[in-house]
DNA sequence: CTGAAAGCGCTTACAG
DNA sequence: CTGAAAGCGCTTACAG
């Protein structure tokens, strides 16, 4: 391997002026430059990423934390990791993609030892044991998702409350009066996925303003059992003519349950999910949903974080939690309801 | 951050004393290990792994080079991620993620700044841009998939020739005579996808020992298109008994179709995939399928990286292709074809 | 078994 | 505008 020893003797000039061409921050002149370049190219010169670490305590890595828990759908998962990945690069960046189950030890590892810039946090639990240690590090860091404390952190977010709103809102107006929410289970919400209940609380409160009635019922996060929760939640609530898709897997899973019972939408219920336009395309989604928009959540929190690291003051700028406004896109799964006498959605 | 200077100094040793007993190369005597230990502790050292780096040549980082390809499903494609990034944290490796378009570029990057020990390469095609570059780099690699030409290299893959011929053989012997295999449109083959016709030539080849029809038809790898060639292949072929489904998006869609046509399987059609066991429960695919074994390509593939890392004649060793044998999962989709006079499976 | 010294390949004040 | 020198934080022969 070629060092930037023999590029400064290929050119001729001594290595701190190579360096300096190289790097650009002081200037030399043009001739100089010419010889310089013309070294790196006949001798394939690619700086040792782990000496220039060393020297200017940077890495141009960052590090992504994902989390691949069983009770979520991993397929949605990788959208924000494509979202953060791409983003990286065009902004110069690598990727270390830390997917281990204990990524609170991992964060402490990667920062501690500076492998990284910064740090992505995704999937961010309402108590989230990463969130102590990423204070402690020396390396900053942004959050996708809201944890219950988010002082001093960076932290970009789907607005799930106004999705709630949203979603009631939008079915109201077309003149339903008899909603049912599938949500995720319990168990997600215990360990700490706070945006299952700031969806539900936002769209409860909603259909209570417009005299709406809401029923709520969590469905598992896989198949095959989300198909059959979903069944007994149909069975469960025949009236129901809107049906409101926060889960996932749910809205995977529900084009087989409606066929099942030959129920069509919108001509029999109205469906609003909740999913990236990549998801629905993924899984032939004919629904109208909200965009979760992952690509978006993962170049804003890399923006921020890169910001952080490059500029002079940017460790110290106020932080706080952005979130994203909620966007309906229309794909024709919604309609007025059908009338009072036209028979049920139980099987 | 502290320094192995300030471990030393705390303990009372010099600081090559203090890297001996961290890196354990050179017997220490345990009062040493002891007080170094403490010194560790209490100032919470890590080592600085540019640093490292530097003086070892070693990062214990693994570069994934992944492809996300619009022609392919991304799902399936997040299986081997996993499986590659689990097996490297077991061995103490962590993942460098690079997804962007440019593997070449990628890879040499990387491996000639030398911030990886390794690479696998995934998702390798027939005649692949980044070979070149990985034969000419200074790092070893692996790859998952069989290229055009693997001399040199080290490549895992399914056996896609076995896995047509057990696909052909397991319908036949339950008595099919008229076979339909869906496989992937001929862009993909044309890129390079070689799997597509070592697969399909195979099954082709079986069919005929066996006097077996084996008709091919290439579907979209996205939806909803590939629902559209489904519905368009099963109207050409009524005759059909039983699908082999290589294609993954048309697994997925499987399901949706049949259902329109009100057949089910094995009652009216028997199906045989190709897809790994969590891939099916994704997807809700009640389809006996062939394991693609993502997971397990994904270890093998680390493993053998490791061994060419770590082991002092590692780089020498012969190279050479290893085949994973397909292994049928038997899912209940298959059975005896439905009497020759039961109708046809076209809508 | 322990320590002083050199070296890994960069960058960056600093002096000229 | 250019170059000699120091330093980043490790590891590793080498001498004792």
């Amino acid at each position: 391997m070629a060092t930037i020893g023999d590029v400064a003797q290929v050119a001729g000039v001594s290595r701190s002026t190579a360096s300096n061409v190289l790097s650009g921050n002081k200037r030399t002149s043009p001739e100089i430059q010419e010889r310089v370049r013309r070294a790196v190219d006949t001798l394939g010169y690619t700086p040792n990423a782990g000496a220039r670490a060393l020297a200017t305590s940077q890495t141009r890595v960052i590090g992504l934390l994902a989390r691949f828990l069983d009770d979520e759908f991993a397929p949605a998962m990788l959208q924000y990791i494509l979202g953060v990945s791409n983003t990286a690069r065009e902004l110069g960046y690598d990727i270390l993609l830390v997917s281990e189950a204990d990524g609170a030890r991992a964060l402490q590892r990667i920062t501690s030892s500076l492998m990284v810039d910064g740090v992505v946090l995704l999937n961010v639990a309402e108590r989230d044991d990463r969130l102590d240690v990423l204070r402690g590090a020396n390396r900053p860091g942004v959050l996708v998702g809201l944890p219950g404390d988010p002082s001093g952190l960076d932290v970009f977010d789907l607005d799930f409350a106004e999705t709630g709103r949203l979603m009631v809102q939008h079915l109201a107006r077309l003149g339903h009066r008899e909603l049912l929410l599938v949500s995720q289970p319990d168990h997600v919400v215990e360990r700490g996925g706070a945006y299952v209940w700031r969806l539900r609380d936002a769209a409860v409160e909603e259909a209570r303003l417009r005299g709406v009635t809401l029923r709520t019922v969590a469905a598992a996060p896989s198949q095959p059992e989300v198909g059959a929760d979903l069944r007994a939640a149909l069975d469960a609530h025949p009236d129901v003519t809107g049906l409101l898709v926060s889960n996932e897997a749910a809205a995977a899973a529900l084009p087989f349950v409606l066929r099942d019972r030959g129920l069509e939408s919108p001509r029999d219920v109205s469906v609003v999910g909740r999913f990236s336009a990549e998801f629905a395309r993924t899984f032939s989604l004919p629904y109208t949903s909200i965009e979760s928009a992952p690509d978006r959540l993962g170049q804003l929190a890399v923006r921020q974080l890169v910001r952080r690291i490059e500029s002079p003051g940017g460790r110290e700028e106020a932080h706080g939690v952005r979130f994203i406004s909620p966007e309906l896109v229309d794909r024709g799964s919604t309609g007025a309801p059908r009338p009072a006498d036209g028979g049920t959605i139980a099987g």
